[in-house]
DNA sequence: TCATAATAAGAGTATATACACGTAATTTGC
DNA sequence: GCAAATTACGTGTATATACTCTTATTATGA
C-alpha cells in the first residue's frame, strides 16, 4: 500500500522552518550521493570551497559568512584537518587562526567539482532556471531579513 | 572592523545545497529562540505536530511523510519519549509501532503553538505574503522533483 | 598604567542527520 | 507449506549543529 502520507494542519504543512528543513534534507541527499565518490560530504565541499575563496579566513570570519555558529564551524573543521585538507596557521592577532587549504585539500575539492557541477546543473534544469533563480533570491532575501550581520 | 564577508565563486554562492542549508540555519535559529520558553526545539515541535495529525503513525510512515531517514526519526524520538511526550505502542503488524502523543505531549505542543504562530506570522510578513508563498511553493516543487516517494 | 570591556576561540553537552549492518516478522512464489 | 524476498525496525558509527561556560588575548578608558 504505502500511500503517500500528507501532513495537514498548519503547524506542519505551513511551517517555514519545517519546509526548509525538509527540502534541505532532500536536496542534501542528492548532493551527498553525487559527491560520494569524491570522499566529501556536501557540507564539507561547501566548507572547503568557502575557505578557498576567502582571503585570510579566520574562524569568526568564516562563521559569519556562512551564518554558522562559530563552535559549529570549529567542529566541522575537525574531520577536514584530520584528512589533511585544511591547515590552521596562527593569524596576525594571537587570538585568531588562519584557515587555508592544503595541496591535498585543493585536490579533493577539484575532484569534487565535477559531480557538483553535474548535480547543480541537473537541479537548476529540473526546477527550471527561473524557478531556481527565484528560489535562490528568496532564500537570500530571507537570510538577510533574519540575520543581524 | 568585521566587514560583511561575501563568498564568491559559483561553488559557494550558487550552490543550491549550501544556500538551502544556510537559510535553514538562519530560520531555524529564529524559531528555536522563539520556542525556547516552551522547552521544545523547532524540530521537536514539528515532530510532535506531525504525530498529532497523522492517523496511525508508524516509524516508516512518518519518516516518509517527513522525508527523513527512518533511523534519524528513531533517534529524534528518543528525547521526546524520555520527556514523556510521545508514546510508542505496538502496531497491528508485530513489526510496526504506533506513535502517539501523551497528554503531556499535547500540552507542551499546545503551549508551543503560541510562539510558533507569532514567529510564523512575523516571517511571512517580513518576506511579504507573495514572496513567502512563492518560497513555499518552490520548496515543495523541489522536494517533489528529487524525492522518489 | 591598569582595571575593565570586548574579541577570538575551545570544551562539555545535547540534539539532528543518515549510512551500513543486523534482526525479527510478514509476504510471495513455487 | 516452505524457502526466499520484502518489510519494519534498531545499533554502531560519523558528521552537522548550536548553546553554555571558560580561557587567552587585545582594546578601551579613566
Amino acid at each position: 500500500m504505502k500511500s503517500k502520507s500528507k501532513l495537514n494542519s498548519e503547524f506542519v504543512a505551513n511551517c517555514t522552518c519545517f519546509n526548509l528543513r525538509k527540502a534541505t534534507r532532500a536536496i542534501t541527499k542528492v548532493f551527498d550521493d553525487a559527491l560520494k565518490p569524491s570522499g566529501l560530504y556536501s557540507t564539507q565541499f561547501s566548507l572547503l570551497a568557502a575557505i578557498s575563496v576567502m582571503d585570510s579566513a579566520t574562524i569568526s570570519n568564516l562563521s559569519q559568512a556562512l551564518i554558522m555558529d562559530r563552535t559549529t564551524l570549529t567542529r566541522n573543521l575537525n574531520p577536514l584537518q584530520e584528512n589533511g585538507w585544511v591547515e590552521v596557521s596562527p593569524g596576525e592577532d594571537r587570538r585568531t587562526k588562519n584557515l587555508s587549504l592544503t595541496k591535498s585539500g585543493k585536490k579533493v575539492l577539484g575532484k569534487a567539482m565535477v559531480p557538483w557541477k553535474q548535480t547543480q546543473k541537473q537541479i537548476v534544469e529540473s526546477l527550471g532556471k527561473k524557478r531556481w533563480e527565484d528560489l535562490m533570491g528568496q532564500l537570500t532575501f530571507a537570510v538577510n531579513k533574519v540575520n543581524p550581520y
